[in-house]
RNA sequence: GGAGGGAUACCCAAGCGGUCAACGGGAUCAGACUGUAAAUCUGACGGCUCAGCCUUCGAAGGUUCGAAUCCUUCUCCCUCCA
Protein backbone atom coordinates (compact mmCIF):
# COMPACT_ATOMS: atom_id res chain seq x y z
CA UNK A 1 0.00 0.00 0.00
CA UNK A 2 1.62 3.59 -1.20
CA UNK A 3 1.76 5.91 1.81
CA UNK A 4 -0.96 8.67 1.55
CA UNK A 5 1.36 10.84 0.44
CA UNK A 6 2.53 9.22 -2.55
CA UNK A 7 -1.02 8.82 -3.15
CA UNK A 8 -1.70 11.97 -2.73
CA UNK A 9 -0.01 13.12 -5.58
CA UNK A 10 -1.43 10.53 -7.92
CA UNK A 11 -4.09 12.23 -6.97
CA UNK A 12 -3.55 15.62 -7.53
CA UNK A 13 -1.84 15.26 -11.38
CA UNK A 14 -3.65 16.50 -13.67
CA UNK A 15 -6.91 18.01 -11.49
CA UNK A 16 -7.48 21.39 -11.44
CA UNK A 17 -7.87 21.90 -7.57
CA UNK A 18 -7.97 19.87 -3.77
CA UNK A 19 -10.68 20.93 -1.25
CA UNK A 20 -9.45 20.47 1.20
CA UNK A 21 -6.09 18.67 0.70
CA UNK A 22 -5.69 18.48 4.62
CA UNK A 23 -8.99 16.47 5.28
CA UNK A 24 -8.04 14.17 2.36
CA UNK A 25 -4.98 13.06 3.31
CA UNK A 26 -6.71 12.13 7.20
CA UNK A 27 -9.16 10.01 5.00
CA UNK A 28 -6.08 8.18 3.20
CA UNK A 29 -4.43 7.43 6.90
CA UNK A 30 -7.57 5.44 7.92
CA UNK A 31 -6.59 2.89 5.11
CA UNK A 32 -10.11 1.92 4.27
CA UNK A 33 -11.71 2.30 0.56
CA UNK A 34 -12.80 5.54 0.03
CA UNK A 35 -16.26 6.15 -1.67
CA UNK A 36 -15.41 8.41 -4.80
CA UNK A 37 -18.32 9.85 -6.10
CA UNK A 38 -18.90 11.15 -9.52
CA UNK A 39 -22.15 12.35 -10.67
CA UNK A 40 -23.48 12.26 -14.73
CA UNK A 41 -26.32 13.00 -16.71
CA UNK A 42 -28.43 10.41 -17.98
CA UNK A 43 -29.22 12.24 -21.35
CA UNK A 44 -25.52 11.80 -23.01
CA UNK A 45 -24.30 8.80 -23.03
CA UNK A 46 -21.96 9.58 -26.38
CA UNK A 47 -18.99 10.12 -23.94
CA UNK A 48 -16.16 12.16 -25.80
CA UNK A 49 -12.29 12.54 -24.39
CA UNK A 50 -13.19 15.44 -22.07
CA UNK A 51 -15.25 13.22 -20.03
CA UNK A 52 -12.46 10.97 -19.79
CA UNK A 53 -10.43 13.19 -17.76
CA UNK A 54 -12.44 12.86 -14.86
CA UNK A 55 -13.15 9.24 -15.78
CA UNK A 56 -9.37 8.98 -15.68
CA UNK A 57 -9.47 10.55 -12.73
CA UNK A 58 -11.63 8.14 -10.62
CA UNK A 59 -9.35 4.78 -12.38
CA UNK A 60 -6.40 6.98 -10.50
CA UNK A 61 -8.45 6.31 -7.36
CA UNK A 62 -9.82 2.67 -8.34
CA UNK A 63 -5.84 1.93 -8.65
CA UNK A 64 -5.43 3.03 -5.33
CA UNK A 65 -7.66 0.74 -4.04
CA UNK A 66 -10.86 3.12 -3.97
CA UNK A 67 -14.42 2.78 -4.43
CA UNK A 68 -16.18 4.22 -7.37
CA UNK A 69 -19.65 5.94 -6.76
CA UNK A 70 -21.07 6.18 -10.43
CA UNK A 71 -24.09 7.91 -9.85
CA UNK A 72 -26.45 8.44 -13.05
CA UNK A 73 -28.42 11.89 -11.99
CA UNK A 74 -32.15 10.49 -13.49
CA UNK A 75 -33.77 12.45 -11.38
CA UNK A 76 -31.69 15.37 -11.33
CA UNK A 77 -31.65 14.70 -14.99
CA UNK A 78 -35.63 16.22 -14.87
CA UNK A 79 -34.31 19.43 -13.82
CA UNK A 80 -31.26 19.75 -16.23
CA UNK A 81 -28.40 21.37 -15.20
CA UNK A 82 -28.42 25.23 -15.25
CA UNK A 83 -24.64 25.70 -15.66
CA UNK A 84 -25.12 24.30 -19.03
CA UNK A 85 -27.74 26.49 -19.54
CA UNK A 86 -29.71 24.17 -21.30
CA UNK A 87 -33.04 25.04 -22.45
CA UNK A 88 -35.88 22.79 -21.84
CA UNK A 89 -35.15 19.20 -22.45
CA UNK A 90 -37.32 16.79 -23.03
CA UNK A 91 -38.29 13.79 -20.28
CA UNK A 92 -36.72 10.96 -20.66
CA UNK A 93 -38.80 7.66 -20.04
CA UNK A 94 -37.86 4.96 -17.33
CA UNK A 95 -36.63 2.92 -20.13
CA UNK A 96 -34.23 5.54 -22.06
CA UNK A 97 -33.12 6.32 -19.02
CA UNK A 98 -31.65 2.35 -18.35
CA UNK A 99 -30.77 2.30 -22.14
CA UNK A 100 -28.63 5.26 -21.30
CA UNK A 101 -26.91 3.73 -18.53
CA UNK A 102 -26.03 0.40 -20.38
CA UNK A 103 -24.38 2.61 -22.66
CA UNK A 104 -22.51 4.30 -20.06
CA UNK A 105 -21.52 1.09 -18.53
CA UNK A 106 -20.36 -0.05 -21.77
CA UNK A 107 -18.33 2.92 -22.46
CA UNK A 108 -16.96 3.40 -19.24
CA UNK A 109 -15.49 0.24 -18.04
CA UNK A 110 -12.74 0.89 -20.75
CA UNK A 111 -11.25 2.94 -18.53
CA UNK A 112 -12.57 1.80 -15.10
CA UNK A 113 -12.52 -1.27 -13.58
CA UNK A 114 -16.29 -2.79 -13.32
CA UNK A 115 -15.26 -4.51 -9.86
CA UNK A 116 -14.20 -1.29 -7.81
CA UNK A 117 -17.34 0.75 -9.45
CA UNK A 118 -20.43 0.78 -8.17
CA UNK A 119 -23.43 2.55 -10.45
CA UNK A 120 -26.38 4.01 -8.78
CA UNK A 121 -29.54 6.25 -9.67
CA UNK A 122 -30.06 9.45 -7.66
CA UNK A 123 -33.92 8.80 -8.41
CA UNK A 124 -33.81 5.64 -5.42
CA UNK A 125 -33.69 8.18 -2.80
CA UNK A 126 -35.68 11.41 -4.68
CA UNK A 127 -38.01 9.55 -6.01
CA UNK A 128 -39.53 8.83 -2.18
CA UNK A 129 -38.67 11.83 -1.25
CA UNK A 130 -42.29 13.77 -1.10
CA UNK A 131 -42.98 17.65 -1.76
CA UNK A 132 -42.45 18.48 2.56
CA UNK A 133 -38.66 17.04 1.93
CA UNK A 134 -37.94 18.97 -0.84
CA UNK A 135 -38.95 21.86 1.05
CA UNK A 136 -36.93 20.79 3.93
CA UNK A 137 -33.95 20.24 1.94
CA UNK A 138 -34.95 23.42 -0.03
CA UNK A 139 -34.80 25.46 3.60
CA UNK A 140 -30.87 24.60 4.28
CA UNK A 141 -29.94 27.29 1.90
CA UNK A 142 -30.67 30.79 1.48
CA UNK A 143 -31.17 32.50 -1.75
CA UNK A 144 -28.16 34.71 -0.95
CA UNK A 145 -25.83 31.90 -0.46
CA UNK A 146 -27.26 30.38 -4.19
CA UNK A 147 -26.33 33.57 -5.64
CA UNK A 148 -22.68 33.03 -4.67
CA UNK A 149 -22.69 30.72 -7.63
CA UNK A 150 -21.16 32.73 -10.74
CA UNK A 151 -23.48 32.32 -13.13
CA UNK A 152 -26.48 32.62 -10.92
CA UNK A 153 -24.97 35.86 -10.35
CA UNK A 154 -24.04 37.08 -13.28
CA UNK A 155 -27.34 36.43 -14.93
CA UNK A 156 -28.68 37.86 -12.04
CA UNK A 157 -26.85 41.05 -12.27
CA UNK A 158 -28.39 41.42 -15.83
CA UNK A 159 -31.28 40.63 -15.49
CA UNK A 160 -31.60 37.25 -17.12
CA UNK A 161 -34.34 34.97 -15.83
CA UNK A 162 -33.39 32.48 -13.15
CA UNK A 163 -36.00 30.15 -12.62
CA UNK A 164 -36.77 28.68 -9.14
CA UNK A 165 -36.26 25.45 -9.78
CA UNK A 166 -32.64 26.28 -11.08
CA UNK A 167 -31.37 26.75 -8.13
CA UNK A 168 -32.89 23.19 -6.51
CA UNK A 169 -30.50 21.70 -8.89
CA UNK A 170 -26.96 21.97 -6.50
CA UNK A 171 -29.25 21.05 -3.57
CA UNK A 172 -30.21 18.04 -4.90
CA UNK A 173 -26.76 17.29 -6.28
CA UNK A 174 -25.35 18.27 -2.75
CA UNK A 175 -27.93 16.11 -1.01
CA UNK A 176 -26.60 12.76 -3.62
CA UNK A 177 -23.23 13.19 -1.68
CA UNK A 178 -25.21 12.85 1.99
CA UNK A 179 -27.53 9.90 0.65
CA UNK A 180 -23.90 7.71 -0.71
CA UNK A 181 -21.79 9.07 2.13
CA UNK A 182 -19.39 9.88 -0.26
CA UNK A 183 -15.67 10.95 0.78
CA UNK A 184 -14.58 12.37 -2.10
CA UNK A 185 -16.79 13.99 -5.26
CA UNK A 186 -15.03 14.62 -8.60
CA UNK A 187 -16.45 16.94 -11.61
CA UNK A 188 -15.85 19.99 -13.72
CA UNK A 189 -14.27 22.97 -12.48
CA UNK A 190 -17.38 24.45 -13.93
CA UNK A 191 -19.15 21.79 -10.92
CA UNK A 192 -17.05 23.11 -7.78
CA UNK A 193 -20.02 25.39 -6.87
CA UNK A 194 -22.40 21.97 -6.82
CA UNK A 195 -19.80 19.81 -5.36
CA UNK A 196 -18.97 22.66 -2.35
CA UNK A 197 -22.98 22.55 -1.74
CA UNK A 198 -22.33 18.28 -1.39
CA UNK A 199 -19.81 19.43 1.81
CA UNK A 200 -22.32 21.52 3.36
CA UNK A 201 -25.38 19.41 3.12
CA UNK A 202 -23.21 16.76 4.40
CA UNK A 203 -22.66 18.64 7.47
CA UNK A 204 -25.99 19.67 8.43
CA UNK A 205 -27.25 15.78 8.08
CA UNK A 206 -24.09 15.07 10.75
CA UNK A 207 -21.61 13.82 8.24
CA UNK A 208 -18.30 14.33 7.63
CA UNK A 209 -17.92 16.24 4.56
CA UNK A 210 -16.69 14.89 1.41
CA UNK A 211 -13.01 16.57 -0.05
CA UNK A 212 -13.82 18.41 -3.61
CA UNK A 213 -11.49 17.44 -6.24
CA UNK A 214 -12.01 19.76 -9.71
CA UNK A 215 -10.55 18.45 -12.63
CA UNK A 216 -10.26 21.06 -15.89
CA UNK A 217 -11.88 21.07 -19.14
CA UNK A 218 -10.50 19.59 -21.93
CA UNK A 219 -10.19 21.80 -24.83
CA UNK A 220 -11.83 20.59 -28.17
CA UNK A 221 -9.90 19.67 -30.97
CA UNK A 222 -9.94 23.61 -32.49
CA UNK A 223 -7.98 24.13 -29.17
CA UNK A 224 -10.41 26.92 -28.24
CA UNK A 225 -13.45 26.25 -26.84
CA UNK A 226 -14.11 23.11 -24.34
CA UNK A 227 -14.62 19.78 -26.23
CA UNK A 228 -18.39 19.38 -26.37
CA UNK A 229 -20.50 17.58 -29.04
CA UNK A 230 -22.55 20.26 -29.70
CA UNK A 231 -19.43 22.56 -31.30
CA UNK A 232 -18.15 19.09 -33.10
CA UNK A 233 -15.02 19.45 -32.24
CA UNK A 234 -14.99 16.01 -30.26
CA UNK A 235 -13.18 13.00 -30.38
CA UNK A 236 -15.52 10.29 -29.23
CA UNK A 237 -14.69 7.26 -27.21
CA UNK A 238 -16.56 5.31 -29.70
CA UNK A 239 -15.73 6.68 -33.09
CA UNK A 240 -13.61 4.20 -35.38
CA UNK A 241 -9.74 3.82 -34.69
CA UNK A 242 -9.11 5.83 -37.55
CA UNK A 243 -11.14 8.82 -36.65
CA UNK A 244 -9.86 8.99 -33.35
CA UNK A 245 -6.04 8.56 -34.50
CA UNK A 246 -6.92 10.94 -37.36
CA UNK A 247 -8.07 13.41 -35.14
CA UNK A 248 -4.89 13.56 -32.13
CA UNK A 249 -2.92 13.93 -35.39
CA UNK A 250 -5.04 17.52 -36.41
CA UNK A 251 -4.21 19.21 -33.32
CA UNK A 252 -1.87 22.09 -32.88
CA UNK A 253 0.87 21.29 -31.03
CA UNK A 254 0.39 23.05 -28.00
CA UNK A 255 -2.85 21.66 -27.63
CA UNK A 256 -1.06 18.01 -28.16
CA UNK A 257 0.86 18.83 -24.68
CA UNK A 258 -2.36 20.22 -22.89
CA UNK A 259 -3.66 16.16 -24.19
CA UNK A 260 -0.97 14.53 -22.95
CA UNK A 261 -1.14 16.36 -19.32
CA UNK A 262 -4.89 15.45 -19.27
CA UNK A 263 -5.17 12.12 -20.92
CA UNK A 264 -2.06 10.39 -21.57
CA UNK A 265 -1.05 7.32 -18.91
CA UNK A 266 2.42 8.22 -19.12
CA UNK A 267 4.18 8.61 -15.98
CA UNK A 268 4.66 12.94 -15.80
CA UNK A 269 8.80 12.20 -16.15
CA UNK A 270 8.00 10.95 -19.32
CA UNK A 271 6.22 12.82 -20.71
CA UNK A 272 8.95 15.42 -19.64
CA UNK A 273 11.28 13.80 -21.25
CA UNK A 274 9.39 13.63 -24.27
CA UNK A 275 8.60 17.25 -24.12
CA UNK A 276 12.52 18.05 -24.11
CA UNK A 277 13.26 16.14 -26.64
CA UNK A 278 11.33 17.77 -28.95
CA UNK A 279 12.33 20.60 -27.86
CA UNK A 280 15.92 19.85 -28.71
CA UNK A 281 14.92 19.25 -32.25
CA UNK A 282 12.96 15.85 -32.46
CA UNK A 283 9.83 16.15 -34.64
CA UNK A 284 6.83 16.78 -32.68
CA UNK A 285 5.31 14.72 -35.01
CA UNK A 286 6.77 11.53 -33.70
CA UNK A 287 5.23 12.47 -30.28
CA UNK A 288 1.68 13.53 -31.75
CA UNK A 289 1.86 9.71 -32.89
CA UNK A 290 2.52 8.43 -29.95
CA UNK A 291 -0.40 9.57 -28.32
CA UNK A 292 -2.95 8.92 -30.82
CA UNK A 293 -1.73 5.29 -30.40
CA UNK A 294 -2.25 5.44 -26.69
CA UNK A 295 -5.39 7.03 -26.81
CA UNK A 296 -6.96 4.85 -29.73
CA UNK A 297 -5.50 1.82 -27.79
CA UNK A 298 -7.20 2.65 -25.30
CA UNK A 299 -10.37 2.53 -26.53
CA UNK A 300 -9.97 0.16 -29.63
CA UNK A 301 -6.82 -1.91 -28.19
CA UNK A 302 -3.00 -2.28 -29.20
CA UNK A 303 -4.05 -4.02 -32.95
CA UNK A 304 -6.40 -1.68 -33.64
CA UNK A 305 -4.22 0.88 -32.84
CA UNK A 306 -1.13 -0.10 -34.64
CA UNK A 307 -3.30 -0.53 -37.93
CA UNK A 308 -4.50 2.86 -37.51
CA UNK A 309 -1.45 4.33 -37.54
CA UNK A 310 -0.03 2.42 -40.37
CA UNK A 311 -2.89 3.58 -42.28
CA UNK A 312 -2.48 6.91 -41.52
CA UNK A 313 1.25 6.99 -42.71
CA UNK A 314 0.53 5.32 -45.88
CA UNK A 315 -2.24 7.97 -46.41
CA UNK A 316 -1.14 10.80 -46.06
CA UNK A 317 2.86 10.56 -45.49
CA UNK A 318 2.59 8.14 -48.92
CA UNK A 319 -0.52 9.05 -50.94
CA UNK A 320 -1.57 5.26 -50.35
CA UNK A 321 -5.34 4.61 -50.53
CA UNK A 322 -7.20 3.08 -47.03
CA UNK A 323 -7.93 0.07 -47.17
CA UNK A 324 -11.18 -0.22 -45.56
CA UNK A 325 -12.85 2.28 -48.17
CA UNK A 326 -16.58 1.63 -48.22
CA UNK A 327 -17.35 -0.12 -51.73
CA UNK A 328 -20.45 0.74 -53.32
CA UNK A 329 -22.32 -0.25 -56.99
CA UNK A 330 -24.80 1.69 -59.05
CA UNK A 331 -26.70 1.17 -62.02
CA UNK A 332 -26.87 2.93 -64.37
CA UNK A 333 -28.00 2.85 -68.34
CA UNK A 334 -25.49 2.49 -71.46
CA UNK A 335 -24.57 6.26 -71.48
CA UNK A 336 -23.15 5.67 -68.01
CA UNK A 337 -23.40 7.69 -64.71
CA UNK A 338 -22.35 11.20 -64.27
CA UNK A 339 -19.62 11.50 -61.46
CA UNK A 340 -21.62 13.92 -59.85
CA UNK A 341 -24.01 11.73 -59.41
CA UNK A 342 -21.83 9.25 -58.21
CA UNK A 343 -19.99 11.35 -55.89
CA UNK A 344 -23.47 12.36 -54.17
CA UNK A 345 -24.99 9.12 -54.04
CA UNK A 346 -21.86 7.50 -52.36
CA UNK A 347 -21.90 10.20 -49.66
CA UNK A 348 -18.60 11.65 -50.92
CA UNK A 349 -20.21 14.81 -51.42
CA UNK A 350 -23.63 16.49 -50.34
CA UNK A 351 -24.90 17.04 -53.22
CA UNK A 352 -24.33 17.70 -56.93
CA UNK A 353 -24.06 20.96 -56.50
CA UNK A 354 -21.16 20.45 -54.00
CA UNK A 355 -19.68 17.67 -56.26
CA UNK A 356 -19.45 20.37 -58.87
CA UNK A 357 -17.35 22.69 -56.45
CA UNK A 358 -15.47 20.06 -55.34
CA UNK A 359 -14.45 19.10 -58.81
CA UNK A 360 -14.03 23.18 -60.66
CA UNK A 361 -11.53 23.48 -57.16
CA UNK A 362 -9.59 20.23 -57.84
CA UNK A 363 -10.68 18.12 -54.91
CA UNK A 364 -11.82 14.97 -56.51
CA UNK A 365 -9.48 12.55 -57.63
CA UNK A 366 -10.76 8.99 -59.72
CA UNK A 367 -8.22 6.31 -59.53
CA UNK A 368 -5.36 8.47 -57.91
CA UNK A 369 -6.20 11.10 -61.36
CA UNK A 370 -7.96 14.64 -60.73
CA UNK A 371 -10.83 15.07 -62.33
CA UNK A 372 -11.08 18.08 -64.75
CA UNK A 373 -13.91 17.56 -66.36
CA UNK A 374 -17.33 18.15 -64.30
CA UNK A 375 -18.97 16.40 -67.15
CA UNK A 376 -17.30 12.65 -66.31
CA UNK A 377 -19.20 9.95 -67.15
CA UNK A 378 -18.59 6.39 -65.29
CA UNK A 379 -19.37 3.62 -67.60
CA UNK A 380 -21.15 0.56 -66.84
CA UNK A 381 -18.84 -2.36 -65.71
CA UNK A 382 -16.03 -0.48 -64.62
CA UNK A 383 -15.11 -0.01 -60.63
CA UNK A 384 -13.44 3.52 -59.76
CA UNK A 385 -11.44 4.74 -56.65
CA UNK A 386 -13.02 8.28 -55.91
CA UNK A 387 -11.51 10.49 -53.60
CA UNK A 388 -12.58 13.67 -52.34
CA UNK A 389 -10.23 15.93 -50.65
CA UNK A 390 -7.97 13.81 -48.11
CA UNK A 391 -10.17 12.16 -46.36
CA UNK A 392 -13.00 10.82 -48.10
CA UNK A 393 -13.05 7.88 -50.27
CA UNK A 394 -15.47 5.47 -52.10
CA UNK A 395 -15.23 2.35 -54.26
CA UNK A 396 -17.81 2.55 -57.06
CA UNK A 397 -18.58 0.21 -59.47
CA UNK A 398 -21.05 0.60 -62.21
CA UNK A 399 -23.68 -1.96 -63.21
CA UNK A 400 -25.99 -1.81 -66.37
CA UNK A 401 -29.88 -1.64 -65.23
C1' G B 1 -51.38 44.07 -16.28
C1' G B 2 -48.76 48.23 -19.24
C1' A B 3 -44.77 50.01 -22.77
C1' G B 4 -41.11 48.88 -26.25
C1' G B 5 -37.47 45.71 -29.18
C1' G B 6 -36.62 41.45 -32.12
C1' A B 7 -37.15 36.77 -35.42
C1' U B 8 -32.40 36.74 -42.14
C1' A B 9 -28.74 30.84 -44.57
C1' C B 10 -24.70 25.97 -39.72
C1' C B 11 -23.76 30.34 -35.90
C1' C B 12 -23.26 35.72 -35.36
C1' A B 13 -24.81 39.66 -38.31
C1' A B 14 -25.92 43.48 -42.48
C1' G B 15 -29.86 44.64 -45.78
C1' C B 16 -35.31 48.21 -45.12
C1' G B 17 -39.35 48.19 -52.74
C1' G B 18 -35.96 46.34 -58.07
C1' U B 19 -28.76 45.87 -59.39
C1' C B 20 -30.49 39.96 -53.40
C1' A B 21 -29.19 33.33 -53.64
C1' A B 22 -28.82 38.08 -50.08
C1' C B 23 -22.45 42.66 -47.46
C1' G B 24 -19.24 41.13 -43.43
C1' G B 25 -17.25 37.75 -39.57
C1' G B 26 -16.96 32.76 -37.49
C1' A B 27 -17.42 27.59 -38.42
C1' U B 28 -16.91 24.20 -42.43
C1' C B 29 -14.94 22.27 -47.11
C1' A B 30 -11.25 22.32 -51.25
C1' G B 31 -6.36 23.95 -53.18
C1' A B 32 -1.23 25.74 -52.00
C1' C B 33 2.36 25.36 -48.11
C1' U B 34 3.93 21.72 -44.08
C1' G B 35 5.89 17.62 -40.05
C1' U B 36 0.13 14.82 -40.39
C1' A B 37 -0.73 19.42 -38.43
C1' A B 38 -1.30 24.49 -36.61
C1' A B 39 -0.58 29.38 -38.60
C1' U B 40 -0.76 31.75 -43.39
C1' C B 41 -2.48 32.52 -48.48
C1' U B 42 -6.29 31.39 -52.43
C1' G B 43 -11.12 29.80 -53.47
C1' A B 44 -15.90 27.77 -52.36
C1' C B 45 -19.91 27.77 -49.09
C1' G B 46 -29.28 26.71 -50.92
C1' G B 47 -30.71 23.03 -54.62
C1' C B 48 -31.00 21.05 -59.67
C1' U B 49 -31.17 17.67 -65.65
C1' C B 50 -25.84 24.01 -63.74
C1' A B 51 -23.54 29.72 -69.19
C1' G B 52 -30.06 28.13 -67.51
C1' C B 53 -33.71 26.97 -63.99
C1' C B 54 -36.06 26.15 -59.08
C1' U B 55 -36.95 27.05 -53.70
C1' U B 56 -35.24 30.51 -49.47
C1' C B 57 -35.02 35.83 -45.32
C1' G B 58 -40.31 33.10 -38.13
C1' A B 59 -45.82 31.39 -40.27
C1' A B 60 -50.10 32.60 -43.20
C1' G B 61 -52.46 36.10 -46.14
C1' G B 62 -52.46 41.03 -48.80
C1' U B 63 -50.57 45.56 -51.69
C1' U B 64 -47.30 46.02 -56.15
C1' C B 65 -45.19 45.08 -62.84
C1' G B 66 -41.76 43.64 -58.79
C1' A B 67 -41.12 42.33 -51.53
C1' A B 68 -36.10 39.90 -47.07
C1' U B 69 -37.70 44.99 -47.48
C1' C B 70 -44.72 47.96 -47.20
C1' C B 71 -49.74 46.33 -44.79
C1' U B 72 -52.79 42.61 -41.80
C1' U B 73 -53.18 38.48 -38.65
C1' C B 74 -50.64 34.66 -36.04
C1' U B 75 -46.45 32.09 -33.41
C1' C B 76 -42.14 32.50 -30.58
C1' C B 77 -38.16 35.24 -27.96
C1' C B 78 -36.27 39.46 -25.20
C1' U B 79 -36.07 44.25 -22.41
C1' C B 80 -38.22 47.95 -19.23
C1' C B 81 -42.27 49.40 -15.81
C1' A B 82 -45.95 47.12 -12.29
Amino acid sequence: MPTPGTCLKHIKRGSEELLIEAELVEKLKTGRPLRVKAGFDPTAPDLHLGHTVLINKLRHFQELGHHVLFLIGDFTGMIGDPSGKNTTRPPLSREQVLENARTYREQVFKILDPDRTEVCFNSTWFGDMDAAGMIRLAARHTVARMLERDDFAKRHARNQPIAIHEFLYPLCQGYDSVALKADVELGGTDQKFNLLMGRELQKDYGLAPQCVLTVPLLEGVDGINKMSKSLGNYIGIYEPPQEIFGKLMSISDPLMWRYYDLLSFRSEAEIAALKKAVAEGRNPRDAKVMLAREITARFHGEAAAEKASADFEARFRQGALPDDMPALEFTAGESGLPLTQALKQSGLTSSTSDALRMIAQGGVRADGDKVGDAGLLLLPGTTVVLQVGKRRFARVTIRTS
